[in-house]
DNA sequence: TGAAATAAAGAATAATATTCTTCATATATT
DNA sequence: AATATATGAAGAATATTATTCTTTATTTCA
């Protein structure tokens, strides 16, 4: 059967997820142990997917993309193909960071993150309009973000 | 005065973005160059702010934290020190992994990450309801997600 | 044209990851 | 309870990789 993970797991998933940078053998002193279980767990850890890979954290905005905007959207026909079809192209997008299927007001909200606002209409007129089965459509723009991670507080588990 | 990104600079992001762990070799032998020059052109990318930092990318489900809900939000007072009060206490919550003020239906745009329904009714009660002048809220329970990423376009930059 | 700065190459070194063997502890089985 | 089996950690040895340093070519600018 399938491991669940202990109180060293969840302090070595803590330290990565915060800064996959740091070496085995600070993790291990931080922890109290030596470099090889540290690395063995780590190793497992990435096998058994816990860690799903190892990302750089760029500075969008640094680096000229500066507009972050939230799409909610409804579809007019809810059929799965209908669906599936919208999901693929979606994804396709590289504007397009996010899509989540959500209930509430909205069958999809997306996260799309661009140059500026120009790059913003650009991309609605020339490629969100353009799919078919499209309903609403309503952008909240972002002015200011205050918090953008993605750590999990792995505290309580 | 400050340096732009040349081609190899965001050919080096765009790589590392994807997966942090490859060797400045590997890197350089996709870019057809020697170890040093790209070592040193990542040092200077991080120095300067252009990554911001390294970390591992967990799978939320697989640790048992399933809910991603965004929540819109609007405030009853609009000064500035409403505002500043409310995106610190917001800040605090380690449940929720975005914060964006918008503009559009709403005003903030909150992110939010646990385990399950149970724990999201929880924090909306016991913390998100005690913050005061809240206005209107609105919950968007994701039920799947088909893209969620960071990676930023850098090909046209 | 010449001097200074920039970027790359290649070699040398230091640090780290990775492997392997051994030991201790816990767990299961009879 | 006694023995076998599995698990996790330690420590040393090795392989890889990061990092530094020196040299050379190329560009930039006065």
């Amino acid at each position: 059967m399938a491991h669940s993970l202990d109180k060293i797991d969840t302090q070595i998933l803590a330290i990565l997820q915060k800064n996959s940078n740091r070496t085995t053998k600070s993790i291990a002193e931080e922890l109290g142990m030596t470099t090889s279980p540290v690395f063995e767990r780590i190793k497992k850890l990435e096998k058994e997917g816990y860690i799903k890979k190892y990302v750089a954290v760029l500075d969008n905005k640094k680096i000229g993309i500066k507009l972050t905007v939230f799409i909610g959207i409804t579809l007019q026909g809810h059929t799965r193909s209908y669906l599936e079809k919208f999901v693929t192209e979606i994804n396709n997008f590289p504007e397009i960071v996010e899509c989540h299927r959500v209930s509430g007001n909205f069958d999809y909200l997306l996260k799309l993150i661009v140059e500026d606002i120009e790059a913003y209409e650009t991309f609605i007129i020339s490629k969100l309009t353009l799919l078919p089965y499209l309903g609403n459509v309503q952008s909240l723009i972002t002015l200011s973000t205050g918090k953008e991670t993605n750590e999990i507080d792995l505290s309580r588990i």
